[in-house]
DNA sequence: TTATAAAAAACGAACGTTCATTTTCTTTCT
DNA sequence: AGAAAGAAAATGAACGTTCGTTTTTTATAA
């Protein structure tokens, strides 16, 4: 047989990969054994080997290739917010958020495998200083909001912004992984109507806020 | 050998489920043997089977006695809120969350290992219907901030506080066990009082805010 | 002696990994 | 065009371990 080409390789790593996911996510890591993986890739024991060193190594592959695919979609998330502290905004961070995590569910439970069974190795970058890199992305916006007074007093705005985000997150991570079972007591909407008031009252400037009231009774909502 | 008594096959069983414990919690479920465990705790293999039907039967034990101590500490901690609206509680029910994370950070992985493993089953009612578990250990109190408007015209009492436990829990999570690193750009004490006046001023009324800042203009703060 | 706890040995199954073998397909040669 | 050669891919049996659990044996104290 002649060399494989890359694109290949790239596509049969693929299909491995993803039977390889779809088990560890449905029965966790050390239960599922390689021999589950070639059945639900449908290739042969031994020819995983000839893609990857180890089992490790499979995971290693997966979560790698997810990252990349979850950093877009935040880069995609934040690119469509230019006004990161207006109140609409955040709200709509937090549906579009909503939708990262339970579309996405699986990534996050790969998270928690990495926690339990690698130290958090791959993921350590998740969060780490999370809200130095918001201050970086939202940079200009930030330094205008504070010259314009937007923030009460003594608020920065990259700590608030993450807040948000992660209460955002955390919510839809409790409902879809957790059993939440709606745990504010509301609906998905109404619930992302509260937090997004609760920061925006929490954190706008009164004049700021007196503003944004006046334009939503004149505006759409 | 005439049969060990109650307290003494209670004895054993703890210093079993705390290797186990132990070992779960450094390597994961599926990764720490039956053999392991014996060792752990100075027993013989076999006389594993003498306290416990399976190995699954001593994950279960560990999480239903955890399951009982938390609860204890939690219950505790409510206790101590008299009023739990009032920003000084909730900043002091931040500090006491981020206590209880920290000192029993097994604990929350033990629930990732539901999660992963056990499809959450032991776990399940940790967040279910949090809000109206609020709701109710705070019945009187809730109703009578929302009489005296305390709160801002349109928020409920039990969402919020629920949203606040939340954050709260999430942040020291996050610190400490998925490498947060300070992941708002805070430390401990100033993310506690961030957040602590995000919810402060994005719930209560103008007029309880009012009152409280000239209380805390001429108290302690 | 007797009931029971503890220890040790043994069980079959399943694990990750290896490897000799077979299959597959391009290339080369007639 | 078609057979032979060569190289890489794919295979699945087999390896040595280790797994959870069971069974057997030994030790202990009333």
């Amino acid at each position: 047989m002649p060399k494989l080409s890359d694109a290949a390789i790239e596509k049969r790593k693929e299909t491995i990969e993803d039977a390889a996911r779809e088990l560890f996510i449905k029965q966790g890591f050390h239960a599922t054994s390689m021999r589950d993986i070639a059945k639900g890739a449908g290739v042969s024991l031994g020819n995983l080997y000839n893609y990857y060193e180890t089992k490790d190594a499979i995971f290693e592959s997966i979560i790698n290739r997810y990252l990349g695919v979850i950093d877009e979609k935040l880069k995609d998330i934040f690119a469509r917010i230019d006004e990161p502290l207006e109140p609409e905004n955040l709200r709509r961070m937090g549906g579009m958020v909503g939708r990262l995590v339970n579309e996405h569910s699986d990534f996050w439970l790969l998270m928690y495998i990495d926690v339990l069974e690698f130290q958090n190795q791959h993921f350590r970058k998740m969060f780490d200083g999370i809200s130095a890199r918001f201050g970086k992305i939202f940079a200009e916006k930030f330094k205008d909001a504070e010259k314009r007074g937007d923030l009460r007093t003594g608020v920065e705005a990259a700590p608030v912004f993450t807040a948000a985000y992660m209460q955002f997150f955390n919510y839809f991570l409790v409902e879809k992984l957790f059993g939440g079972n709606h745990h504010l007591g509301l609906t998905d909407d109404q619930a992302l109507n509260c937090l997004t008031k609760i920061f925006a009252y929490g954190t706008l400037s009164e004049s700021k806020m007196a503003s944004f009231k006046k334009r939503a009774s004149k505006g759409l909502a």
